[in-house]
RNA sequence: CGGGGUGUAGUUCAGUCCGGCAGAAUGCCUGCUUUGGGAGCAGGAGGUCGUAGGUUCAAAUCCUGCCACCCCGACCA
């Protein structure tokens, strides 16, 4: 346990894989680009999950379960859709194994089970969903359906990350369709803006709100929208996306409707989803060479009690201070600890807390005892501070409030130190190849621009932010006429 | 799929060049002493050396094949 992790200086990858696994966040699975997430990290998500469902809830969605595997043919409905998923699809071609007569012990896949039509592990929902859909949908009041679901989805990906890419990855998808086109857009962008204020005000993750260039959309969508995020090493990532699929995946799986005026029409989609690629965020955007920092509204621990004692009795004599205070503490919500394990010393727990980026960490000696105060260190800044007992639990609620604030701040500070307005393609590469960040460039508006500039520097169109304010200009690379300016990055 | 790297105790690794009893640290178990920033001492448990084959009196070590994982690219949320 006391391995070091490898400093961010050093080797940002390495740093990030150390904590993930150092934390207890995750490790690797026997299959490669699988990962076990493991009870800590996994209660970090279901954090994610609660705050988000419960929104989706107070937007009239409910939840549902669609299968995981997928006729193959579903795929092949939606042209767009099927070019995307097709090569990155895991195929269920056999249903049944049997023991090998050649190999004693081992086990075969048995050549007589072979599927009629080989199913697929499901990449993405759309198509089962919409399959559905046909089925639920007759007249205009049939509609909106809001749907969501938690789920599982499998992407072949030639390389893996933890958290990050995972072949495997946990989600919520939601799927909805609608009588009208403008009711479907307000949706993709309502939920762009759920994902957006959750990153803002839980992750404490600033991010651009913005709508994908043709070549970076979602396979079979008419529209991209999606929300970006500025890692520490300076690399964007994409942390969400909602998409408006028109009429595509209704005219493929020929849902229709009788509208108002008893006319038929194709039904109007959206759908929308964060992953557990979020996690990778969370760690990436905040975390130091200590360990995680984690915000408090997404701490599934928020304070850690720490003795400081040398035999029984004084133990007792902390507990019967630490008691009291950890009722109040749990009466205002705040999810505390108290570690009076004797399996290891003081330091340790401050080292091991520090690893998990528990926001706040108590320490209680004699020396406390006798002066009524208590230890008060943040994770934060790692700062420490001697404390009354009296009025404490008021306090440090309000210490967790300010350390959510201090974290999102520091975020965005960072964002502004690295987000940088170029006007010229010499400043554009200069900035790329030297600190990264996001660059705000005037762009004319061609995939062929886009292409070469992604290959002369790696960077790429982030997005076109929502709140992109009108401004005449020339493309930062060709030189061409341009109304406003985009957001380029290289990104994971 | 290309380039690089690594597979030896739960973990991190040494040992491989030059074949000869399977090692260290850390963690784990027992006991005692400790406890305000990753404790100390004593004792103990723990490995078919990734896998299959070959060479040899003898293989972790040499040869061949295979597999897995990590890092860097191409592809992607």
């Amino acid at each position: 346990m006391a391995e070091k992790i490898t400093s961010r200086e050093v080797d940002y990858s390495q740093w990030y894989n150390d904590l993930v696994l150092q934390s207890g966040l995750a490790e690797y699975s026997p299959v490669r680009g699988s990962m076990v997430i493991k009870p800590y990290g996994w209660a970090i998500w279901e954090e994610m999950k609660s705050i988000l469902d419960k929104r989706f809830k107070e937007t009239g969605h409910v939840n549902a379960s669609f299968p995981l595997l997928i006729p193959k043919g579903f795929l092949e409905q939606e042209e767009g859709h099927a070019e995307g998923f097709a090569k990155e699809c895991a195929v269920v071609t056999h249903y049944r194994l049997r023991t090998d007569p050649d190999k004693k012990g081992k086990l075969m896949v048995d050549p007589e089970s072979r599927l009629e039509e080989e199913l697929i592990i499901r990449p993405t929902s759309e198509t089962i969903i919409w399959n559905c859909y046909k089925n639920w949908i007759r007249s205009y009041r049939d509609l909106p359906i809001l749907i969501n679901q938690w789920a599982n989805v499998m992407r072949w990906e030639m390389r893996t990350r933890l958290f990050l890419r995972t072949s495997e990855f946990h989600w919520q998808e939601g799927h909805t369709a609608h009588a009208t086109k403008e009711e479907a857009i307000a949706e993709t962008e309502q939920m762009l803006h759920i994902y957006a204020e959750f990153m803002e005000q839980y992750m404490a993750i600033p991010v651009w709100r913005g709508i994908k260039t043709a070549s970076e959309r979602f396979a079979g969508a008419e529209e991209t929208y999606c929300v970006e995020g500025l890692m520490q090493d300076g690399k964007a990532l994409q942390m969400g996306t909602s998409h408006f699929l028109g009429q595509n995946f209704a005219k493929a799986f020929d849902v229709t409707f009788l509208n108002r005026e008893n006319k038929e029409e194709y039904a109007w989609a959206t759908s929308w989803g964060v992953s557990t690629r979020m996690m990778g965020a969370l760690i990436m955007a905040h975390s130091d060479d200590n360990g995680l920092v984690i915000p408090p509204r997404l701490a599934p621990l928020h304070v850690v009690i720490i003795p400081i004692y040398r035999n029984d009795e004084q133990l007792d004599q902390i507990r019967a201070k630490v008691d009291p205070l950890m009722t109040e503490l749990k009466q205002l919500g705040i999810i505390c600890k108290f570690d009076d394990s004797d399996q290891n010393k003081p330091g340790w727990k401050y080292a091991e807390y520090e690893l998990k980026g528990v926001p706040v960490r108590l320490a209680m000696g004699m020396r406390d005892l006798e002066n009524g105060t208590v230890e008060v260190a943040r994770r934060d800044t790692r700062e420490k501070m001697v404390w009354e007992m009296t009025g404490l639990s008021d306090r440090i609620r309000q210490l967790l409030d300010e350390i959510q604030q201090q974290i999102f701040r520091n975020a965005l500070a960072f964002r502004e130190d690295n987000t940088h307005t170029v006007n010229t393609w010499d400043e554009f590469r200069e900035i790329i190849n030297s600190k990264g960040g996001f660059i705000l460039a005037h762009w004319d508006g061609t995939a062929e621009t886009e292409e070469q500039i992604k290959e002369a520097t790696k960077a790429t169109i982030r997005c076109i932010p929502l709140d992109a304010e009108e401004e005449d200009g020339v493309c930062v690379f060709s030189g061409k006429p341009s109304k406003r300016r985009v957001v380029f990055a290289k990104a994971y």
